[in-house]
RNA sequence: GCCCAAGUGGUGGAAUUGGUAGACACGCUAUCUUGAGGGGGUAGUGACGGAAGUCGUGCCGGUUCGAGUCCGGCCUUGGGCACCA
């Protein structure tokens, strides 16, 4: 047989073509098998695909084909997050409809993934845009307003004056609208939410559970969440002297601190406050109106000291409030420190406690009392951490811990205040006042209010064949679509024209991959699939996607369609793709970014780099940055010219290899050679071993001891691949590893019968162990070693332990902690028996001649530390 | 400012439980092969040193028979949060 030379391109086409006719990848439920559902997270459809995009779909696609080896029923689907700004902008720029813009970056980008031979069930496939997929979204928000888990209440929005549209934060630029260049507003309209809140504590708690997702997401999602626990009281408006008036309006404060109430020494409202008003004197009238008006205009930027710190702006408003643990009045003031959105929008101010109260007291002159005795020679501000409390009365001398536990019994005991926590987490806005999003299914009728569109009616269809002119969403401008009657007195209505967040398209599409065609948002086939054994995607995801995705889940759990508490077991976040970044700077100062396929790297005779010229004109460039690719420093590298260069597999193995999956890619041109030529030596050396002819049986007992060190090579290599990739997904040593048995069986020169069973035997292993990673090129070589049967169902190779038992293990030989020698020993050998081999080394004895031997340290069949003063 | 990662050859990275630092790959050097280009084979490649050897995982210190790994402090880079009481 003669060897052909590998031709990545014949035979990807030839091999997808395969999967394709004979439908290898489309799944059912089948309880007989255990379940294994793989999800990447799905792509906008921006047009192309991107580096990124192939690390991630990679990194599911290797974990899906190895868990289908291992023998389970495995679901890898894949869809398209189609709604969103990017479209609207589009459809601007080339004067077309957002919808014909988006299913055109569809058809395309569906056959660059195809073409990198991804194993998708394509038959699960949707875009989020369809109505067949938006209107259980519409249903379901209905049942949560009827539930009251959606409300309505008026949230602030950017408002372009000149456009006469709101603008989303990524399109003030500078404070001013993109298209406009108008002063953007803040305008207060009524929004949608969804009460994500009602979900704080068990989003927080179920963090607890989820083992197998990264530290740092939980992490982050903890501190979004921002659970503190604390006092909330009352203190009632009092005159300077502590007398409180018949009446008194009363402020509520909370603290996470009510250990350290003897040290306020003032208290302060948020601007927003609704009391702000009717507390404030009529001498201080004047200063208080005028310090609400100019209350958050400043940006915070300017306001910023050089330490980092905001500026403490606030204005007494000649109130005092009543200090129910010193029994003593102290004023109120008003001060943009303090938030309405968070906690009762009201503070006691304890400076010797807290920074900030620090802070504002020493800008407005205020006392400053310490409740907690400080260190010796402590230098800093407002002590925050732990101590003896004093001038605090009842509770001096106790800590921190047991003073707050005192503090909040007697202020429950006196009826005056409660335990109370408080969150950070805010609830979820999902209005958006744009077109190219789910229509809200909301009826606005002018007697019975806003109303859910009845079931029978949905889904409310969003019109696709529109003229868009990027000045105001079509459905807003025109009057015909939102005209309709009210669901349930008949009169003539509105519905409501904005559109939903497209973070809620994606916070349930797991779901309907599991259920396609149901005539339900789900239906009984998303419990076999679900929870999501492992989910893959970016880090950027790690708070708000990942955040409404298990709130979601939870939502659909408890309207009774799904069973499990969170929506996914385990979750790799990818790094980024860099690259290498080339910059020239312009006489006129600007600077020119230049892509690195135009740019030829200088070296020394070390292979250091020492410069870097354009290939147009042979002149010098800068080397910039290794940076996130992207289209402004123009180091992005397109994912489809190298498939048509070097083939899927090679693009594949490269994005794989070059680094481990949590941590950021550097792209690397010659690494993509090094790559492909692993490939084509991979090639070569096993199609020359298919064309020296058929294999005799493999007789273990007849091995030889080179024999058998090959076979301990080929069986160590697959516990460690199967490790690997199973466990760790470190997927670069796993290649790293069958790159090392490669390069054993390339030394490996005996072709007797028997080395070449084991041969054989070596080869069937590698192109199993790398089926996952480069899945065409070994589907081919499956076929060529006479394998009968699609590699992709043929099952993980097995680990035969009895060949990785050793005749001889080496010893390590330490003296004093430094390697001296290495001995090969028995497996098993005792202390004594190491130490005569040591001893017999002349390299140990000249370490410890002259010198005695204060103690041996023996890890068996490892190491031996013999240490000698 | 607070929280979380990370820092190892010329480069990407490996060292999984405290036990041989630098696997694997890129790059580079020499050499062979080829008409050339390309490709491939072989050998070498942390630093210093003729060698024996010594030093070496951001910096300083500690624990240990033994530290890239653990502890304390600091520096740098990346990410997150950013007046959340």
């Amino acid at each position: 047989m003669d060897q052909s030379p590998y031709n990545p391109l014949e035979i990807e086409v030839r091999v997808q073509a395969r999967w394709d006719s004979q439908k290898t990848y489309e799944v059912t439920e089948d309880t007989d098998k255990e379940k294994f559902y793989c999800l990447s997270m799905l792509p906008y459809p921006s047009g192309a695909l991107h580096m990124g995009h192939v690390r991630n779909y990679t990194i599911g696609d290797v974990i899906s084909r190895y868990q289908r080896m291992l023998g389970k029923n495995v679901l890898q689907p894949m869809g398209w997050d189609a709604f969103g700004l990017p479209a609207e902008n589009a459809a601007i720029k080339h004067n077309t409809a957002p919808a014909k813009w988006t299913y055109a970056n569809i058809e395309h980008m569906r056959k660059q993934l195809q073409r990198l031979g991804f194993a998708y069930d394509w038959s699960r496939e949707f875009a989020t845009c369809s109505p067949d997929y938006y209107r259980w979204e519409q249903l379901m928000f209905t049942r949560l307003m009827d539930k009251g888990l959606a409300y309505r209440k008026d949230s602030e929005v950017n408002w372009d004056p000149v456009d006469q549209t709101v603008l989303a934060n990524e399109q003030v630029i500078d404070g001013r609208g993109w298209r406009s260049g108008a002063v953007v507003e803040r305008r207060n309209i009524p929004q949608w939410f969804l009460r994500i809140t009602d979900y704080a504590d068990e989003l927080l708690s179920g963090l607890d559970d989820l083992d197998e997702w990264p530290e740092a997401v939980k992490t982050m999602q903890r501190n979004w969440i921002g659970r503190s626990e604390g006092a909330q009281f009352g203190m009632q408006v009092c005159d300077a002297n502590g007398r409180i008036a018949e009446g008194a309006s009363s402020v509520e404060v909370f603290t996470t601190r009510p250990d350290t109430a003897f040290g306020m020494t003032y208290a302060v409202l948020a601007p927003e406050h609704p009391l702000v008003m009717e507390v404030t004197s009529e001498a201080q009238r004047q200063q208080v109106e005028e310090f609400i008006r100019t209350a958050g205009l400043a940006s915070e930027a300017d306001r910023t000291s050089a330490e980092g710190t905001l500026d403490k702006r606030g204005v007494n408003t000649g109130a005092f409030l009543y200090n129910p643990f010193t029994s003593k009045p102290v004023p109120l003031y008003i001060a943009d420190y303090v938030l309405m959105g968070y906690g009762t929008g009201a503070i006691m101010a304890v400076p010797g406690q807290d920074q900030r109260d620090w802070d504002f007291a020493m800008a407005h002159d205020l006392p400053i009392v310490r409740t907690v005795k400080v260190p010796d020679g402590w230098e800093g501000e407002a002590y925050v951490e732990d101590g003896v409390a004093i001038n605090s009365d009842w509770l001096d001398g106790l800590g921190v811990a047991e003073a707050k536990e005192k503090a909040m019994a007697w202020l429950e005991s006196e009826g005056i205040g409660e335990r109370k926590v408080n969150f950070r987490l805010r609830d979820w806005g999902v209005s958006r006042q744009r077109y190219w999003g789910c229509p809200i299914p909301v009826i606005y009728c002018p007697d019975c209010g806003a109303l859910p569109v009845p079931e029978d009616q949905l889904p409310v269809v969003l019109p696709e064949d529109v003229t868009f002119m990027g000045v105001q969403s079509p459905i807003k401008a025109d009057p015909e679509w939102r005209k309709t009657t009210c669901p349930k007195c008949g009169v003539d209505a509105e519905r409501e024209t904005d559109t939903f967040d497209t973070f809620m398209e994606s916070s349930w599409y797991f779901a309907r991959y599991c259920s396609p065609g149901a005539d339900a948002m789900v239906d009984e086939r998303a419990n076999y699939w679900l929870p999501v054994d492992q989910y893959i995607g970016g880090i950027e995801h790690a708070i708000l996607h990942l955040m409404y995705f298990r709130f979601y889940h939870k939502l659909m759990r408890d309207a009774g369609m799904l069973k499990a508490d969170e929506p996914a077991t385990r979750l790799l976040c990818q790094g980024m793709v860099v690259a290498e970044t080339f910059r020239r700077d312009n006489a006129d100062g600007s600077t020119s970014w230049l892509n690195p396929a135009d740019v030829e790297i200088r070296r020394d005779e070390k292979g250091k780099i020492i410069g870097a010229k354009l290939l147009s004109d042979g002149l010098p460039v800068e080397i910039g940055a290794i940076e996130k690719m992207s289209k402004s420093k123009n180091n992005g590298v397109d994912p489809v010219h190298l498939v048509e260069r070097y083939g899927a597999d090679t693009v594949r193995l490269f994005s794989m290899f070059a680094s481990p999956p949590d941590q950021s890619l550097e792209w690397s041109d010659s690494g993509v050679e090094g790559a492909f030529r692993f490939l084509r030596r991979l090639w070569f050396m096993s199609t020359g071993h298919i064309a020296a002819g058929a294999v005799e049986a493999l007789d273990v007992s007849s091995l030889d001891a080179e024999q058998k060190t090959l076979r301990r090579h080929v069986h160590d290599t697959i516990a460690k691949v199967s490790d690997d990739i199973g466990r760790r997904q470190t997927f670069n040593t796993a290649i790293a590893a069958v790159m090392e048995l490669t390069n054993h069986l390339g030394r490996y020169e005996d072709r007797s019968p028997q080395s070449r069973a084991v041969l054989d035997e070596a080869w069937k292993a590698i192109v199993r162990l790398m089926a996952p990673i480069t899945p065409h090129v070994c589907e081919t070589l499956w076929e060529m070693l006479g394998e009968t049967g699609s590699v992709v169902n043929t099952a993980w190779p097995g680990v035969d332990e009895a060949a990785r038992e050793r005749d001889m293990i080496t010893l390590v030989i330490q003296v004093n902690g430094k390697l001296r020698a290495r001995v090969e020993l028995a497996p098993g050998s005792d202390k004594e028996n190491a130490m005569i081999a040591a001893m017999a080394e002349p390299n140990v004895t000249r370490h410890t001649d002259g010198k005695t031997i204060r103690k041996v340290i023996h890890i068996a069949d490892k190491l031996l530390n013999i240490v000698a003063t």
